[in-house]
DNA sequence: TATTTCAGCGTACAAGTGTAAGCTTAATGT
DNA sequence: ACATTAAGCTTACACTTGTACGCTGAAATA
């Protein structure tokens, strides 16, 4: 049996209904700016006007899907620096675990990508933030790894990162069969780039 | 005095009218699919219905700026490969050429940029095309001048637009005194590359 | 000169949009 | 027990949208 909710809990349920409606909803072919309130509604179940009883508009939801978004994206992050450790390659092993997670979240993958380049400043800038969230904790990582100094880091991540990103956007209009060349692809360009900024300041 | 005009040079003049009127809506808060035919048509002079004369549909037309654009990137990196081949480093030119570019077209860009990762799959393999068209033209100078393999080439050739192309959507919005800044970034980046890729297969 | 063609226009309509105003009803606070 | 609060609903309105239909007038053709 169902237990009987409190007004909070429903509040707080009803907010989720829309979220996931609303990432649902962000398919190949709908943007944030493209998706009205009146289709999030319909897809959460609720009438239209009670969707302002959460958020102030699509703007306002909108930037708490791409925080989320964020969010999901840096946690995969850590799970997967956590598989590295062993003896595993750390390019193969990032690159897997980022494939695998774009395949089983398409959508969430495509907010960022979407608005990242889309038509609302708002919403290139917050993605634009968690890029940088992104290539921060890489670059953390690869010059506590490579012994290397920050500034080397940073561009080499964030060179990285664009690389990747690319060909995840890439991956989002393939075929799995195809999604494995994309992923071999990509290794060796990121190798490509860890050979370059080694040769570059050698030691 | 203004010469009389032909039907079909009217015809052509009112065509060339068009697109122009959506280029020029086409700025940081307006992608093809949130641009609507009135819109297009009150820009350009016509009634809406007009509009109909000249192209099927909004789709139609945004193929006719997809191609348009695309021909401009590719007419850009031929001025850019006249200005390298005397004693400048290739990097450099190549960068600020595009830079350049972008700064004088920003909207042109925008609309690859844009519909790369858009709500509609005809333009994003549309401008995909257009890309594979610069990546390939880049791949060619490149295994010519480094005397290295096609499939070398081709990865290296990919690594560095994605590159390039990231650091352009950063630079839409960006002032251009930081401008430079991304410039100089991305000219490091791409020697990262260069060097990883000789480094990868020595001679 | 008479006929045909067709770019551009005005009107009209159905469909979808955001959101204001006010009601209902059940959980909460006193 | 009663009063208050607030999530969710229905109705309503002013817009914008794409596009079907039919007309006009001038250029092209005969």
């Amino acid at each position: 049996m169902t237990a009987k909710k409190s007004r909070e809990q429903q509040k707080q349920e009803t907010r989720q209904n829309i979220i996931n409606a609303a990432f649902a909803c962000l398919d190949a072919e709908k943007s944030l700016s493209s998706l009205s309130l009146r289709e999030i509604a319909r897809n959460a179940g609720i009438a239209p006007t009670s969707f302002y009883r959460h958020f102030k508009d699509v703007n306002d939801l909108g930037m708490t899907l791409v925080d989320e978004a964020g969010l999901m994206l840096r946690q995969l992050m850590r799970s997967a620096r956590r598989r590295i450790t062993k003896n595993s390659n750390a390019i193969d092993t990032s690159v897997d675990t980022l494939m695998e997670f774009i395949n089983e979240n398409k959508n969430i993958f495509r907010v960022l990508l979407r608005e990242h380049t889309g038509t609302s400043a708002e919403f290139r800038s917050a993605v634009q933030r968690e890029i940088q969230h992104f290539i921060k904790e890489l670059s953390d990582y690869i010059m506590h790894r490579q012994k290397i100094s920050q500034q080397l880091a940073d561009l080499q991540s964030e060179a990285m990162v664009m690389i990747v990103f690319s060909a995840g956007a890439q991956a989002l209009d393939t075929q799995p069969n195809q999604q494995i060349v994309i992923a071999e692809k990509v290794k060796h360009q990121l190798m490509f780039v860890q050979l370059g900024v080694r040769q570059f300041k050698p030691k």
